[in-house]
DNA sequence: TATTGTTATACTCTATAACTATA
DNA sequence: TATAGTTATAGAGTATAACAATA
């Protein structure tokens, strides 16, 4: 159990962090909003998946996913097929054109942290990702299932780009 | 220089460590907005400044800084006096009424953080923070100036809340 | 009757630009 | 002429609730 004045620092850090995300979303296309990018990262990693894995994957509510996917699909960057076994649900998955989006936002991305983190040992930056990777799930896990059991995500297909 | 994965992934980590901020923000008393919170939190921490300070401080537009004090201003959880050496600014300062919210606040933020996070040793903790208060630094800096040139933060007043 | 997804509506946060008042 | 701060406007993101189609 951590003292009090960690989590007030931690709240503290994780709402002035939100203008380093609103830099890198500045650094996007002009049609792709971070939204599109965060999304097609995700059906980049997990490959086929439904509306709903994919508003869980985002924690956001599927109503905003489905307006966000709405956007990317007009763009053709991903296709949305019915389910044959479930006839309700949407199969998503990322076109080659939202591949090559994606290897855009990448390559900018990766090129303003080179930038910014220049002076950072690898393995702070490892550590860092580990560590908001274990918040997320510790959220995460609370949200969804009030209960102590663990929880096992399925292995991504691919290492994925942003 | 770390690898293109690397940053990748912490974009991506970034984007989705959001869902982390909005359940925090779902804690807050009805009329205190996350917005509220922050500015408060780092009044409290930085003592009497000025809103351009604030501004920075917050790393957003001072348009929306001030539209965010008037609105603690008006339910009195903070001061704004003319600063007598410079007519144009205004100094601001948490009064006890936003003290008062911020210990709630606090409070709050503190039972949910040390709910969902009582598996996690105090040093991830301690390492999280430090990180995610350097990646800000690292961009705030590069934001700001883009020289080389170290920057020196004054030193906070008080050990402040959330 | 419950679930998947869509759409309408409203609210928050943000940036840009035009404005004022001081410097 | 430049700077500190305010306000108006517009755009992006999100949640709630009502709805359609299917299970």
């Amino acid at each position: 159990m951590a003292a009090q004045e960690q989590y007030e620092e931690l709240a503290r850090q994780l709402s002035v962090v939100a203008a380093v995300r609103r830099d890198l979303g500045r650094l996007l296309p002009h049609d792709c909003s971070p939204a599109s990018a965060v999304l097609l990262a995700q059906l980049q990693q997990y490959g086929e998946i439904r509306m709903s894995k994919l508003a869980e994957l985002l924690a956001v509510d599927m109503s905003v996913t489905s307006r966000h996917v709405a956007y990317a699909a007009e763009r053709g960057w991903l296709d949305r097929q019915a389910d044959p076994a479930d006839k309700r649900s949407r199969l998503l998955r990322i076109t080659p054109a939202g591949e090559a989006l994606l290897r855009e936002v990448s390559a900018r991305y990766t090129q303003a942290l080179a930038t910014f983190l220049k002076d950072w040992p690898d393995d702070d930056i490892g550590r860092l990702i580990d560590l908001l990777a274990r918040l997320r799930e510790s959220f995460g896990d609370c949200r969804a299932r009030p209960s102590h059991q663990t929880h096992h995500e399925e292995a991504p297909q691919a290492s994925a780009a942003v």
